[in-house]
DNA sequence: TAAGGTATTCGACAGTTGTAGAGATAAGTC
DNA sequence: GACTTATCTCTACAACTGTCGAATACCTTA
């Protein structure tokens, strides 16, 4: 269960992380944003906009002679779908073993800690209104 | 980015949990385990089975006329897995997103964001070590 | 040992994903 | 206009997934 995300092709998640974090962009500047990452042949970035579009998660709109293509899912959105189905489906419901992992693994800095703790601390807050 | 996991395919986790929660089982049993969740033919658990002993995450071994298989990896590293690799490539690192869909969501209990709270103390206090 | 029931083996097929080349086109340049 | 270049469109293809059915093999029992 980790090659896709919420729908979304390993590849294609690539594709959409290149279009939310430039907002929008041509196959053609696409391809060169992913080009570090993936040396993928412009076709290949071409194939994989179209099927995004067909699926519904970008949209694209002709500007001159070309396409310009943009996100029409939020990042945010599609991450929390990753994390609900995470959450249910490998975690389970619980968290002990994603923060065991986080926190044995040392993946989890001083500062986050804290970071978490005060997300926990308002999120207690809240709750007693 | 949430059609598989770990390599896992899908419907692969889901043969894996019937494995793990079962220990080990022939095809007739875990296509029982399934029936539920999944209707799931005979023929279908067992090609599953199959390309899972090809991929080496379930080893079988002939008893009697049958074949008995158990899962060769533990679902924790199967979890540890996963968990870095939406880390890494959904949370970017930082587990903002994720809290933010947890406690917005209220998909976490009072008693787990009490747990929760103990795990980070036992690991600030570790960490001092 | 012929009949029944159970498990296995094989092969198949449609859909998805990863990847891309070849040819058609539109646009700008001499 | 003819040529060059940047894009797009189409088609293809292998690997992986989800799903079986049909044919076969293996026991058990009347």
């Amino acid at each position: 269960m980790n090659k896709t995300v919420a729908d979304l092709a390993k590849a294609e998640w690539s594709v959409m992380e290149a279009l939310w974090s430039r907002g929008n962009g041509t196959a053609t500047e696409l391809q060169g944003d992913l080009t570090e990452a993936h040396g993928w042949a412009y076709s290949t970035v071409k194939t994989m906009l179209d099927r995004l579009v067909d699926k519904g998660y970008v949209k694209s709109r002709r500007v001159g002679n070309v396409y310009e293509y943009s996100a029409r899912i939020k990042r945010k959105s599609v991450v929390a779908r990753i994390v609900d189905d995470v959450y249910d489906r490998v975690l389970k419901g619980s968290l002990e073993p994603l923060m065991d992992r986080l926190l044995k693994a040392r993946r989890l800095s001083r500062e986050e800690s804290v970071q978490l703790r005060e997300m926990l601390d308002r999120y207690e807050e809240e709750d007693h209104r």
